[in-house]
Order: structure tokens, then sequence, then C-alpha cells
DNA sequence: TTTAGTCGATAAATCGATTTACAATGAGTA
DNA sequence: TACTCATTGTAAATCGATTTATCGACTAAA
């Protein structure tokens, strides 16, 4: 009998703006105008719109509207993986901007691979979204170009060429790997395992470029081995253990990359070594789990929020001046020298 | 002079429906039922049709076409928190799921608050999106009832109640908490320490019944006290930390929580214990940190990706058939009984 | 030969908001 | 009084696709 609570689904489709319209006894393009806040429009009849869309609960249509004015109120952003936390950070934080600037976020994820990075900007250019923030899986820069011949503002951030012509927001990466490595020449080691993932990624090349080149102008003579251990935690293990197993172990890795650091911490685990006393080792990005370690880990910590703001910017920028100069924004890395990498042994004092 | 390539943004606006029409000498209904699949289309219209959309590059615009047909290709997914890269595994997975059946993903967050759940939905009930996979932030389930009222196609995860009248995908939560107490108790432990989160969340509430009642049940009795650690890690620092320094120490800690988890190993660091001779630490959920920690930390794993799969399932089908009796899906978990966990310190064998 | 029925194609209406172009009203000025 | 402006309000066009109603041509049945 009174199943009409339990059916009441749809009984009563959305209220529109001709609904509302009616309700106030104005015309549609008035109550258009009371919702954008435009001005011209008399008191009495902007207050008996206002009651109106109170009344009937009404919520304007993003898709029509959109439609309709050609500017979107969705921003794509593209990275690499959900599953990583850093790439998390930065979601929470963008979303956060685009809320407070009256827009929509739709963060998708490129699994680390091209192809799935060009059908996910594609897609995002279908629903014609006013700007994307992209976090490349690759240096091809074919998406780039796509992005940039289809007019829609966007910005790089994170995996920024040096050369790049377009928007980005990066950090000095040459910079914080310099000092971490000279951090490791301090505690007298001459010999830096470097744990890159792949050879393309601009700031892979900027960390492994920083690092070297600052272990060649010591005083003394650091010799630097490059490991490129793949995208990912599996490829990551594979290469480590392969190094490991083969050759002597290193007494000292840098890790430029997350899952590097996890990757040499369960070889280290796995052969039973210690850490600092076999093993010094230093880590890219901050995880809570780094402090809670036995030692806690060392580690460059990127500003993830900075980068998030500063990529916010230069969207709404591009999006306000089309045809600007493209800007490229660098921001400073802070070092947790942590109890992770200590003298090696068979070192006086 | 030759800036028309540095230029060339938007010079030609993406084609419409209409120009495929004009350029295959059809009509725009035509062209329609070709993109669609409509099978009453001659064959050498339908062939013009697609060689004038490979042509011109044309690719529909889904805001208008999800405008006129009612049905809509997006999905919203609503998350508590993108950091946390338990849910990023989710969102990970389910955009993969969505991608599969042509919808596509709109995940944000709630950062942990009813207020912004709250936002989050009418947001996305404003963009008339097909269906919603909710992880609530709280046990109010306002939000449920006016998705439900609305008539949008929704599912809960992860965070659902027993007695839930909709769709719900979670775990055994219970019966993996007895397993993991069971543990502690054939170590030897008679005390234990539950760390859990917010007193009001059904799976936290089910962990502690679960734990509880496993603790009362055994042979000799065993001795359980519950503390609730708040939202995040900043809160379950700080009461564990005041638990930790007033009255003694607890031997053995079962963290219900990732954040408990890291809040106890921090405490653990800070006050120079060790685990687990001083404590023992049980977790939740599967992070690769866990396995390199010295010891291994010994955890319940959640399946996401079943979850996911199970989820996606469900929603599909309450899209399909609105009217269908809900149902409530449970996954078991899987335990990890590693080193960190041990006979305390005082025992004999 | 006429009629009923099929198939393919299309013109026009439609989704719900925004925007344009213009009409109506009133105020201010010559 | 007549004329110019400024102010409000609205009818109608519009965004780009889908859907409906209909039409012409052709086939099969009467």
């Amino acid at each position: 009998m009174r199943n009409s609570t339990a059916h009441q689904r749809r009984d009563v489709a959305r209220p529109t703006i001709y609904d509302v319209a009616r309700n106030a006894r104005v015309s549609p393009a008035t109550v258009s105008k009371v919702l954008r806040g435009v001005t011209t429009v008399g008191a009495d009849n902007a207050n008996r719109v206002m009651v109106a869309v109170r009344d009937l609960g009404f919520r304007s249509d993003p898709l029509a509207a959109n439609l309709r004015r050609n500017r979107r109120s969705l921003v794509g952003l593209i990275i690499p993986d959900f599953k990583n936390a850093f790439f998390g950070t930065l979601v929470a934080a963008i979303e956060q901007l685009a809320e407070g600037s009256g827009y929509r976020l739709v963060a998708v994820s490129s699994s680390e691979t091209e192809t799935m990075e060009h059908r996910q900007i594609e897609a995002l250019l279908d629903w014609r979204v006013a700007g994307i923030i992209l976090i490349p899986s690759s240096a091809n820069q074919t998406d780039q170009t796509l992005l940039r011949s289809e007019g829609t503002p966007f910005v790089i951030v994170d995996r920024v060429s040096p050369t790049s012509p377009f928007d980005g927001v990066g950090v000095d990466n040459a910079e914080a790997c310099a000092k971490m490595v000279r951090h490791f020449y301090g505690k007298g080691h001459r010999k830096l395992l470097v744990a890159a993932s792949l050879p393309d990624l601009p700031n892979m090349q900027e960390r492994i470029g920083g690092a070297c080149s600052a272990a060649g102008s010591m005083d003394e003579p650091m010799e630097t081995e490059i490991l490129f251990c793949g995208p990912d935690l599996a490829h990551a293990t594979a290469v480590v253990a392969k190094r490991f197993e083969q050759g002597t172990p290193p007494q000292a890795v840098f890790a430029l990359f997350i899952q590097a650091t996890l990757a040499v911490l369960r070889e280290v685990e796995k052969l039973g070594l210690h850490i600092p006393d076999d093993i010094s080792l230093a880590g890219f990005d901050d995880f809570e789990w780094m402090q809670v370690m036995h030692p806690p880990v060392a580690t460059v910590i990127q500003p993830v929020e900075e980068m998030a703001a500063a990529a916010w910017k230069q969207l709404l920028h591009r999006i306000e001046f089309p045809d600007h100069v493209p800007s490229a924004i660098q921001i400073p890395c802070s070092l947790e020298f942590r109890g992770s990498i200590a003298r090696p042994l068979g070192e006086g004092v």
C-alpha cells in the first residue's frame, strides 16, 4: 500500500531552470542571470527566483551549462600511478585547489605507459576539459604537442624536461641529489650505487646528472655506478637482487625513486645485511614509514604541496592567457639526513 | 612570418557530427546511427561516414551525448583519502574496470569528513553520474538515503554496516581479527592493546568486536584494551604517545588501521623499544614497507582487487536492475603472521 | 493493379542551460 | 511634448549529439 516511500526514486525528475522560471513567474533567461550573479535583474525578481530555487531544490546541470558556454568546469590530472602515495598527495592537493576555484578535478592514471597516457588525454579532450595537468609517463613529447595543437591549456609536473617549450613545474633534482651525494662523501663513502628508474625520464636524468657531477667534483675521487631498475617494484626488485648477488654488494646506495628504495630494503632484509653498518641508504620522497625504520631512512623530500600550488597557479594563468610565454618553475627540495647513512665499516673515526 | 605552426591552436574547431554528415553527404542522424553501431544503415553510406570520421578526426562530445540520452557515462568514486595507498589501489583497480565497461571514473575524496562527503555527492549528482561507489567517512547514513531517494545507483565499499539496507562490499573483519588475536594468544600474550580509529565506523566495530570476542573465548583469560586514535596520523600519534607514556606500555598491540600502525612504530622508535622483544605488533592492510621492516610487520591483508571487482559488478548490476533486492558481499581477508609478533619476554618457551 | 509492409534515410524536436538581440518601460533632457 | 538613453526582461537561437516521427522507394502479398 504505502510503498510510495520505498519506491520514491525518480518520482519527480530534478527541476530544470524552466521549472524555476515558472515558479518565480519570470523567464528562464532571468533565472540564468540570477544564478550566474548578473546584476541586471530587479531586486524583487531576483528574490522570487532565489526563493523558487530553494523551494524546488534546484541545482544547475553542469553538462548543459558547459555545453552551451564553451568554457568547461572540468580539469584533468594524469598521474602515472594511484598506488604511489606521492602522487596521491598530489591529487589530494590539486583537488583542493580546483575545488576552491570552481573546477571539478578528474584524476586519471596512465599506469606508467605511453599508450594509456595517450588514451587518457584523448578522453579528457573529448570531455573538452578546461585544462590538463600532466605527469608524463615518458620523455616522449608527442602527447604534449598534441595538447598544444588542440589548444587545451596544460602544464607538466614533476617530470619536466629542462628544454621543454611548455609550462612546467619541477624541483631542483640536480642540486638536491648533489647535496645528498656530498653527504655520502662527507661520511667517508667513495663508491656509490645510484638506483634510477628509467633512463629517459627527465627528472631521472637530472637526478643522475646531479649525483654524478657532484661525485666527480669532490676532492678525492668518488665512483658512481648507475643501475636502471625499471618502472615498478617488481622490476626494481629483480634488478636490485641481480646486482646484489653478483659482484660485491655496494656499501652505499642512493635510490632515486621509491620502488628502488623498497627493492634495496627487501634485498638487504633477504641477505641479512644491516643498515647502516653494511650499507648506507638514501631515498627519494617522504613516506611516513621511512621515519619509523631502524634506522630511519635518509631522503630527498619533494615539496608536493608547493608543486601542486605552483602547477595550479600556472594552469589558471594559462587558461586566462593562452598566448603568454610558457614559464618553467623550479622548487627546491629539502633533505633529511637520517641514520641510514653512516661511515662505512673499515674506516677510521 | 611562419608562426602559423606556433599559433595553430584552435585554428579549426573540432569537427561536429554535422561536419561529418556534410562530408559523407548524409544526414546527422545517419552519422549518429553509424557511430552507435545501429544497423539500419546502408553499407555504402556507413562506409562514407566511417571514412569521413577518419578524415576529419571526429570524436564524439560526451557532454552533448550524455545530455541528450539520459544515460550517463560517468561513475563517481568517493574515497576518504588519496594519500592512503590502500585507497589508491582501490582507485586504480576500479578505474581499470570502469574503462573496460565504457565508463569514465571520477574519483574524489571526502577528506574523512561528512561535510566534504556530502558536497562531493551533491556535485556528482549534479553531473548526473550513472552510479556512485562510496567509502563512507562515517556511520552517518544520511548521504546514503539521499542517494537512494535520488534514485542514483550506488554501492558502499569497505565501511559497510552489517545492517545496511543498501548494496555493499566488505571483508570478514571480525573473523580476520579473531584469527590474529588467536595468533597473539598462541604466542603467549594475555594482554592486548587494540588501536582503532573512530568508534562509529562499521568496519572498525567489526574489527573490535571480532578481536574482543576472540579474546574472550580463549581458555585462559585474555585482556583487551581499546584505544581510539582518531582519523589521521597526527591524532593517532598523539593518542598513542599519551597511552605509551602513562601507565605500563603494552606488550602486544593490534593496530586496526594503518595510521595506528605507524603511530605505534613511531612511539616504539622514540622510546627506544624493540619489536618483538618489548612489543609485539600486528597491523592492517598490506603495504610494501611492512615486509622490509626489522622484523617484518604481521598484518591482515584486505583483498583490494577482489573488493574492487565485486563492487564494480554490483554497481553494474544495480544500474541494470534498479529494483532488485540489495546484496551484501563479504570477502575473506588473508593473514600474514610475520616476525613482529613473538613470545613476550619473561615467558618460558 | 492495388495494398500492405519493410527498409533506409532524414527533418525536426529534444536534452537544459546560456547568450543574443530586441522590446518595453521609465528617467532625463532639449 | 518629443526624443535620447539607460535599465530590465524575454523570446528565440544556440551548444552537439540523440531520438522521434515521417517519408520515399521498393518488395511481397492480395
